[in-house]
DNA sequence: TACGCAATAACAGTATACAGATTTAAAGGT
DNA sequence: ACCTTTAAATCTGTATACTGTTATTGCGTA
């Protein structure tokens, strides 16, 4: 007989408010409170406890003496990711490659479409919505299963780099042009192609990155 | 005045049992129970619970619904983590080679002479030893502390590789010989022969690692 | 208005208690 | 002896209660 897998409560806790977060339906100014998110799902204090004490330890959250909030990036921290994503991003693209089932591209194909028709409107949540749509479904075709866990870990710097440089037209263009170009070449199961392809774009990224760091920093002078 | 820095009870069982795993103190037999370890140190079984579920979540724990013991690595699971370490060492090591301090180096010095002398003795555990020394030291100057962690992750798959190639005569031979060449690199401090040389450390163990695998499923036969 | 200080409230850490699940042990039948 | 069923022990998940720490608030003072 089908048994109903019994999920526990800290689990369900803990996949609900990760989605979130994922998904950036979560805000700086958003902290939250164990014994507050207890009572919205009518349980005790400690599965919540225990969600957020794990999703903190993992990066998604801060812990603080007064709740949990999203993590602040520091400069340098956002450098060091970029290079584990150098590192890592390629190579998991490449194998991604070969993966993707025809539902996946067509997932791609109308994100990218998504992403395009941003340029007319400029709606930035729909380019941070195709740019998430897109990423997730590549890396959650990575067949190497540590290499993806590995990867969906540093979330918040993805965000936090989101965050800065989408407000900024010339990265803006780049942006859309990549998610073409990467359309394109996973559509042609081109591991080559894909692995330098996603090289150049985490490169962009840092690029634009630093750029839209140089000018906030820059404007507090 | 000097505030004594308030360390949480579950912070203090974390870094015990994470030291005492990494130092490679427990054995599969070994089973944690918290309500056991919580007697030992005269606390409430909460911190207890608290620091194995972090270690459980990280990987250096498998839990089970009795208690929580050391994770038995998959085949395929090992093999994905060697693809990882090919990606994410060599160029770790080059950058630590820059980082590591004369102490350091003294420390690899005495680390790989008793490596060599294991060839003679054919002491196994000293063997064990001298290549955790090595590889501490080395991932311990990585400045790059998001890769650095990275890394350190998967010390689960280090032990488990390890356990299955020591034996072998000649997979030990190799890995002396390694640890020769990582002292003169590191030495030297060429990131390029370091980023080199640890790629072919790790290719080497990965073939050592199927050798022994081989040897071990066949004669299940 | 600005600053320092104490009272207060909010929250995480820890303790204890209990319920639910699952393995081990025991008992009984073939 | 071996399989099946039942009972007991064991351990985790969750609930509730308490404690300690830290941020916040509000008051008094310059």
């Amino acid at each position: 007989m089908s048994v109903p897998p019994k999920r526990h409560i800290k689990d369900v806790i803990y996949d609900e408010y990760l989605g979130r977060i994922q998904r950036g339906e979560l805000t700086h100014n958003d902290r939250l409170v164990d014994t507050a998110v207890a009572a919205e799902f009518n349980v005790s204090r400690m599965p919540v406890r225990d969600a957020f004490m794990r999703l903190a330890h993992e990066g998604y959250l801060a812990s603080s003496t007064r709740g949990f909030t999203l993590p602040e990036l520091g400069h340098r921290q956002i450098l060091e990711i970029f290079e584990l994503r150098r590192l890592l991003e390629p190579r998991a693209a490449a194998l991604a490659s070969f993966e993707l089932t025809d539902d996946d591209l067509k997932t791609l194909e109308r994100a990218v479409a998504l992403s395009e028709s941003t340029i007319e409107t400029g709606d930035i949540s729909q380019l941070f919505n195709a740019s998430e749509i897109i990423r997730r479904t590549w890396i959650m075709a990575v067949p190497n299963i540590e290499l993806r866990d590995t990867i969906l870990r540093y979330m918040a710097q993805i965000q936090a780099v989101r965050m800065v440089t989408f407000h900024d037209a010339a990265s803006q263009r780049t942006l859309v042009s990549f998610h073409r170009q990467m359309l394109t070449a996973f559509s042609r199961r081109n591991g080559i192609d894909v692995e330098l392809l996603i090289l150049r774009f985490v490169l962009a990224g840092e690029e634009s990155y630093l750029r839209a760091h140089g000018a906030h920093t820059d404007s507090l002078l």
